[in-house]
DNA sequence: TTCATAGTTCGATTATAACCGAAGTTTCTA
DNA sequence: TAGAAACTTCGGTTATAATCGAACTATGAA
């Protein structure tokens, strides 16, 4: 009879709130130990305790012993990939107020998605990184060609110091809004930094982000995208 | 906050056995009324509709109603696509004997999903196919070539006949044994009836298949497909 | 050795929702 | 117009599991 995987069973680790929190600040965040992951997601060190078990045990995640410390990660990319399916079939957030729609708009244009960029700006910030030869495209990832190390050189990146991080250099990331990936991990953290160090984006209330004048110019004049892409 | 969609919403709707049954019951078959779904999910009809609101409600499936029956099906493909990412990762199931082993191990060469072929078999079946150029792979679906028109017809399978049937003709089916895509739908269907027709494959116990001896000659004929590739 | 920090295990409480019987609504059939 | 079939709604029961307090283990620091 049952000769098939049963896909409930793990729809039923992700369908709790809480381990969704966790699991969530992991899809970006590799490698956090119980006590920060019950911080996320509001719950007792006991109870995350008992949540993360569960999560080991259905092959979400790994853990790895240092000391007294345990760190939490996602168990393998396909894991990461299915809860970025379930986001691009979930319902949007509701929307109540008309400030709510202008910020629901904001936010589709360009967001910060953890600690990188997201919405048409990250896509199209990627897009542009492959079309110029800076970034290759894996299945699973996006790899820095040598015309990228010299690029990110010459922007003020240092990839040296982001490899040394206790994280993915690159990582695909599924925009929920564009359908489409965009750049993560350490990488596009270093990106969103240097943007704002640049006073190329602003932050707007909330997670939205704002092209500036400046911006404007420097994207098109660096990367050849234009504002009017973001509409 | 909440700026992004909640996938466990989602999965939460997966998470219950009797909606997975129901589910997985029409990833394949397009367009069941709420009485045939709770039979298979060896539910009450009263439970069943419950259930059902729930799917309807959570834009995982769609109703139409014809009369006093109601059809369901998956609303989107990408709903399809998210319980496949789910099953590639969920657990296999127990293996408790050595005859749950053998069992095992034929169900990974070849096997029937629902009314198609799956398995190593299914795979390379499909794969074969658009080698041939008599299928063509989108990236949603497979779609018949001219070419493909011909072959089916000489083979003995009649195109117009499977497309009057209420489902689709083609359909892409994520092979969670080989984590590749293998032809469903109808004509999915229509290849493993006629494989049974012509003495090329044979049913062992459970969902397994065995190769024939002729179906052996015939399928390297037809299609180039040896059986040392099943392993 | 002592204290603190990180995490686990146990037990009791509580909230959620799956389930079905019974009664209702809608539509088809005769 | 009556009756049956397909499905929904309501109400009460029950099972599951999320939650945290309290007590435990293990590692590190003083």
């Amino acid at each position: 009879m049952g000769s098939r995987p049963d896909f409930s069973y793990v729809a039923k680790l992700m369908a709790d709130s809480s381990r969704a929190a966790m699991l969530e600040a992991l899809l970006d965040l590799d490698g956090l130990p119980a006590s920060e992951l019950a911080k996320r997601a509001n719950i007792s060190l006991q109870t995350a305790s008992g949540h993360l078990t569960k999560l080991v045990e259905g092959n979400l995640l790994n853990v790895e012993k240092h000391g007294r410390h345990r760190y939490y990660r996602i168990a393998h990319v396909d894991v990461a990939q299915a809860i970025e399916m379930l986001t691009v079939i979930a319902p949007p957030p509701k929307i109540n107020s008309l400030k709510d729609s202008s910020r629901a708009k904001n936010i589709q244009i360009a967001r910060t998605c953890y600690d990188h960029l997201a919405g048409k700006l990250g896509v199209l910030l990627t897009k542009a990184l492959i079309e110029k030869g800076y970034l290759y495209e894996d299945e699973n990832n996006f790899l820095v060609t040598a015309e990228g190390e010299q690029f990110f050189y010459d922007f003020n990146i240092d990839l040296d110091a982001l490899r040394q991080k206790r994280r993915h250099l690159t990582r695909k990331c599924l925009d929920w809004s564009e359908r489409h990936y965009h750049l993560a991990g350490a990488l596009g953290n270093g990106i969103l930094i240097r943007l704002f160090d640049l006073g190329w984006i602003e932050r707007l209330p909330g997670r939205a982000v704002k092209v500036t004048d400046t911006g404007e110019k420097g994207l098109y004049e660096t990367l050849g995208i234009t504002t009017k892409e973001l509409i």
